[in-house]
DNA sequence: TCATATACTTCAAATTATGAACTATTCAAT
DNA sequence: ATTGAATAGTTCATAATTTGAAGTATATGA
């Protein structure tokens, strides 16, 4: 009975599993982005890779569960390097769309390619795999940036 | 031809697919470590998870793909507010065991049942999905554990 | 036209991670 | 035994990253 709770949580519940797994895989991945370009730092790896069209900062906020002065502060530097350009929302002169010049095309690109052999490398899933874990990695996805960011509790 | 490379990546491989959303999840999980306990820090939450049996310092470090000053410093601050102890491991007296105290353990036990539940409503997957997810992340889990620290090529 | 909300910026402070130099212990080879 | 090299962990100064509060400019609605 006092067992029932300590017994399924020592024995690790598939949450607690499916948890380790995408924790060890993340910091897999950062690891990794260390040995690639030695310029970017990793916020700046992740913002590039999102930025796969113009994108408002505020739309990366939310996409990076992040906040605004964060993504002013990568911006800036990928601004300043030459990765990308602000430009402004004709929609809405208030916000700035960030597009990437051709050098930060290039770096995106080199970056999701790299991504893509160290998921293949540090998963050692093979294809099918792959597919089906994608499959289910866009639906979390969805349901984490559906769900995420309750505007009204912040904390 | 010059566009196979582009469109392949504009379109979103299953890899950058899959490394998005583990990216999604992963922050959204440590976003809600904040609104669970208040004295604990993020990288003392990740300890205590691990903490499921006593522990050498070392391994906690392979495991969480970080150096061994990172981890004094969280087991000093878990030892500091009575979540575990430090035990001289007998068959090396040089190492250390880090040993949950009974509060460590009922943090321990909160912690991971939150986690748990965290998992559900950010994933959104059901007990089928969950468990082939958590099937596939303990594979990957496995493998970055396997390949994980080439101990020599520290970048 | 005024009040309020939104998009982003600035900046100082807090958190977290890191590497190099150090102590203590172990292990292997004399 | 004794020495030398390797290993486990610590200390500490520094770097990287994130955050929240206050500010500017633009938009929206009454």
């Amino acid at each position: 009975m006092s067992d029932s709770i300590s017994d399924r949580l020592g024995r690790l519940s598939p949450e607690i599993q499916a948890i380790m797994g995408v924790y060890a895989l993340y910091w897999k991945l950062e690891e990794t982005f260390d040995t690639i370009e030695t310029d970017l730092s990793h916020p700046e790896c992740h913002m590039l890779i999102k930025l796969d069209e113009p994108k408002r900062m505020g739309v990366l906020a939310a996409d990076m569960l992040s906040v605004p002065s964060t993504i002013t502060a990568t911006a800036d530097a990928l601004e300043q390097a030459g990765y990308l350009a602000r430009q402004r929302d004709p929609s809405d002169r208030r916000a700035w769309l960030l597009v990437l010049t051709e050098q930060g095309k290039g770096a995106r690109d080199m970056l999701v390619s790299a991504a893509g052999d160290l998921f293949h490398k540090a998963s050692g899933l093979n294809a099918d795999e792959t597919a089906e874990f994608a499959r289910m990695a866009s639906k979390i996805r969805d349901n984490v940036l559906k769900t995420g960011i309750p505007e009204g509790l912040k904390k």
